[in-house]
RNA sequence: GGGUCGGUCGGAUAGUGGCAAUUCCGCCGCGCUGUAGACGCGGUGCCUCACGGCUCCGGGGGUUCGAGUCCCUCCCGGCCCA
């Protein structure tokens, strides 16, 4: 249930509620796809002030499985997070894992990129995965293209993404019918995730409207656009949500998978997006690029920083940063110390959810 | 004193007589966007780039059209024998 409390020349201010409490929106969703961040803990997660967490159900798929994490009562007790989780279906991993996986009309056949062996993920599987492990929000499974990839292509996945959210969307009300029948006493009736429909169409206008629309036909709890920031320039991806913003219902989140920098966010959110997930911020802290609160980065491993004594970043959000000199951090990093990561996880992190915070404080409901 | 093995670009290494020279690390720079990747790409003798040129494999000399590679000698280091 998505409440929309005010519209304002910065963007969309709401409230999604969900089984494990409300999501003020605008919202970034940190990714930690198989169950955890790398290099902090949940606890630091919520700590600097994620409302919400993103799983994969390929990865918890392949491990531990579906049923492992059901058996220990869903995904939020088995790893500890009490707040709202979105499972994102696999479809990314369709364009990520390009090199050992096979699309056919039915599903994707992967070979798992840890031992090799097979798996088929389709909508049925993607639905009964996501069911098991208990997630808040759940995506339908789409095929994600590059942004670049030729028209005829972006027409394949389009009619495979809809033909797929539909299923997707029968198997989800048919899971639901047969849990409402078999209903035991001590299982709370409203647990529905909210399903989300993903817009995929390229950079092709004409194909993102009838995705939208198509998919709004079908029906859902909230619109994705998928498929962007995989290769087109920013431009590029702010038209098209110039293009698909606008057919999105008012009353429901828009979620814009997989982006991204700060100011991409900023921009998004004036064309009406209202959701956010992206791996960068943690990347790039495991890489050395860290992002201060000023708005500014810096590549600590840049031979400039041994001898600067300096706090990282005076005005963090996180304890780390303002305890700890750039001199400290740079000699962790050369030193491929693992602390190297946290702090610079926790800086990224944190300086990301306080944008966002920031954001959201700035308009007026 | 005798014998022997060895000295290659910051470190460690490869190197059939055609080599500005292999690989790894380090170092420098850049990139990462619904997480296969504590990762990837490029650079790393000098001439500001390309082209081209110059100088290079402990020092010196020699053989050769051509030497890091062969020969002599010196210096330095390891090991063995005295």
């Amino acid at each position: 249930m998505f409440t929309l409390l005010a519209t304002t020349a910065r963007g969309r201010r709401g409230s999604l509620q969900t089984a494990h409490g409300a999501i003020d929106t605008p919202v970034f969703f940190p990714v930690g796809t198989g169950g955890a961040m790398r290099g902090i803990t949940l606890e630091d997660l919520r700590a600097l002030g994620s409302q919400v967490l993103l799983c994969n159900t390929y990865h918890l798929h392949l491990m531990p499985g579906e049923d492992v994490v059901k058996e220990a009562g869903g995904l939020h007790d088995f790893i500890g997070w009490d707040g709202p989780i979105l499972t994102d279906s696999g479809g990314f991993q369709v364009f990520s894992l390009k090199s050992i996986r096979r699309i056919e009309e039915h599903g994707v056949h992967f070979r798992s990129h840890i031992d090799g062996r097979p798996l088929f993920l389709g909508p049925k599987e993607a639905m009964e995965i996501q069911h098991k492990l208990g997630a808040d929000i759940i995506m339908c499974f789409d095929e994600c293209p590059p942004s670049t990839a030729p028209r005829q292509k972006q027409i394949g996945a389009v009619d495979r993404t809809l033909r797929w959210a539909k299923e997707c969307k029968i198997h989800y009300e048919e899971i639901h019918r047969s849990r409402a029948t078999n209903q035991r006493s001590n299982e709370p009736t409203n647990q529905r995730p909210l399903l989300f429909g993903i817009v995929q169409g390229g950079l092709e206008r004409d194909l993102r409207i009838k995705c939208a629309e198509e998919l709004q036909a079908i029906g859902f709890d909230g619109y994705a656009i998928g498929g962007l920031a995989v290769g087109e320039t920013e431009a590029e991806m702010f038209d098209i949500l110039d293009t698909v913003c606008p057919l999105l219902p008012e009353n429901k989140p828009r979620y814009l998978m997989g982006v991204g920098r700060i100011n991409q966010m900023r921009t998004a959110v004036t064309k009406g997006i209202d959701i956010f997930d992206c791996v960068l911020p943690m990347r790039e802290a495991r890489h050395g690029t860290i992002h201060l609160s000023d708005g500014s980065t810096i590549r600590i491993l840049q031979s400039r920083f041994v001898r600067d004594h300096t706090p990282i970043d005076p005005d963090s959000p996180s304890p780390l940063s303002t305890s700890h000199t750039k001199s400290y951090l740079s000699h962790l990093f050369h030193a491929k110390e693992r602390a190297a990561e946290t702090i610079a996880c926790m800086q990224n992190m944190g300086v990301m959810l306080e944008a966002m915070q920031t954001l959201r404080n700035d308009m007026k409901i």
